[in-house]
DNA sequence: ACCTGAACACCGTTCAAGT
DNA sequence: ACCTGAACACCGTTCAAGT
């Protein structure tokens, strides 16, 4: 009869919905368990509606990586109003991060695949640039942090280096202690014996230290920074981290 | 008639062969086009018989990924022989690993796979002890060289730290950026403007001036020793390297 | 204009039947 | 004892038919 005509309100809402439900998916059966079958079966829409707002399965995990990445953001321009000096709020930032992986691990391992593996290509070009315009508007307060650090003279610059690239070995060294502490540990003996929070630190700690980071870490309590850091910033993450740990125990 | 009855080198040059092939199809079609209808086609035996071989298709990619960390190992005691200070030769491991990396960029991206997603979950028993055999195995004499250089007083291991988590902030640090930089980069365009190669040694750098590891940064010429590292030690890696990226414009 | 779901081509895995 | 390949359950994607 009336052929109905969605507004935008009504698409966005919808694939908010779909966005939802397969986080829940993934949630209960891993990202491998994600499948459009399963997706479409728990939704009131059929397979030809869901390729009618996403492009391919890719396209969905994309677009649920930058829902993440949109979240990270929030977390990071909480952690920098942590009230200590600069070298702590830098680290209060990925202690936000670590605790926003552990808090949603789902949607950390979707980041990693999607980085990984080669889902942006597969994805639509639309979803890729929104992307793209996320992880930029999340890097610049971190710029902007690490400028005003140097230029106070609480940190130096190393001879070849601009202020990106060293935000980039900051964020390189959180992704890869995330990334091999975070999976399978039984597979290595060595990384089983290691514990994120304390290595995260360790590295970012030298790092830190490369970069003459003030005050250095032998001249500092990092660990209680960290606590400190928990509870005044991040006590919501720590609460869910808790709820999670609790529920796995009893399962 | 007669059963025949396969000696243990048979199986295991049958294993080989299978595996070769699989790696063929990866080189060619990438690690989403392995099928095991492509791997039975191009072998002489049947879906069965792999299956005999191996218990998924999980397990044939931890088998490659063992095959390529057992290459890693032989790559990483050939760093070590590097003729200069002990801070140059650890920096050695770094280019080897990166060269490879980029020799071999598909061994690479498996292994990133089989580490970020639960793949060992679904491998075998067999497979997955005989990985973490060898992981230990090139491990050992990292750590060796790490324990030498700070019982020579020219490195200095960090108040709360031991001489594992020394290397793991490197070997972690050194993953995050190839994984970070190795991928689509037009995904992200601040990542799109760096080098592997440059911020592999900034973040080695600035790690290993955090560790008080001598010389520091801006008292040698790191840039000069990666450029003997490449022709010194790995000249083979650094031609398959320009071989495979002429391959790649002529394309 | 939009939704539907049958149909398609493909996937990993198994196992009864062969030799 | 070992190999075979048909069969199975499932996957992502498409598109002619509906409303």
């Amino acid at each position: 009869m009336s052929p109905k005509i969605f507004s935008p309100e009504e698409k966005d809402a919808r694939e908010q919905e779909m966005l939802g439900c397969a986080k829940l998916i993934i949630r209960d059966e891993g990202l491998a368990g994600l499948t459009i079958d399963k997706l479409v079966k728990q939704l009131p829409y059929s397979k030809g509606t869901v390729y009618n707002h996403f492009s391919s399965k890719e396209d969905i995990m994309l677009a649920i990586c930058t829902e993440h990445m949109q979240q990270i953001g929030e977390i990071m321009a909480r952690a920098l109003t942590f009230n200590g000096n600069s070298r702590e709020k830098a680290l209060a930032v990925h202690v936000g991060s670590m605790l926003n992986s552990q808090a949603y691990p789902d949607d950390f391992m979707i980041g990693v695949s999607v980085k990984s593996a080669g889902c942006t290509s597969k994805a639509s070009e639309f979803r890729r640039l929104k992307h793209q315009q996320i992880e930029m508007a999340f890097l610049a307060p971190i710029f902007a942090h690490f400028r005003s650090a140097a230029e106070a003279g609480e940190s130096i610059v190393p001879a070849g280096m601009c202020i990106e690239q060293m935000a980039f070995s900051c964020w390189s060294a959180d992704f890869g202690v995330q990334t091999l502490l975070m999976g399978d540990n039984d597979a290595c003996s060595i990384r089983s014996q290691l514990n994120v929070e304390t290595e995260l630190l360790n590295s970012i700690n030298l790092i830190h230290d490369g970069m003459c980071w003030q005050p250095l870490a032998k001249d500092f309590d990092w660990k209680a920074s960290v606590e400190r850091i928990k509870t005044e910033i991040f006590s919501a993450e720590v609460e869910i981290i808790s709820q999670l740990q609790t529920s796995l125990n009893t399962l």
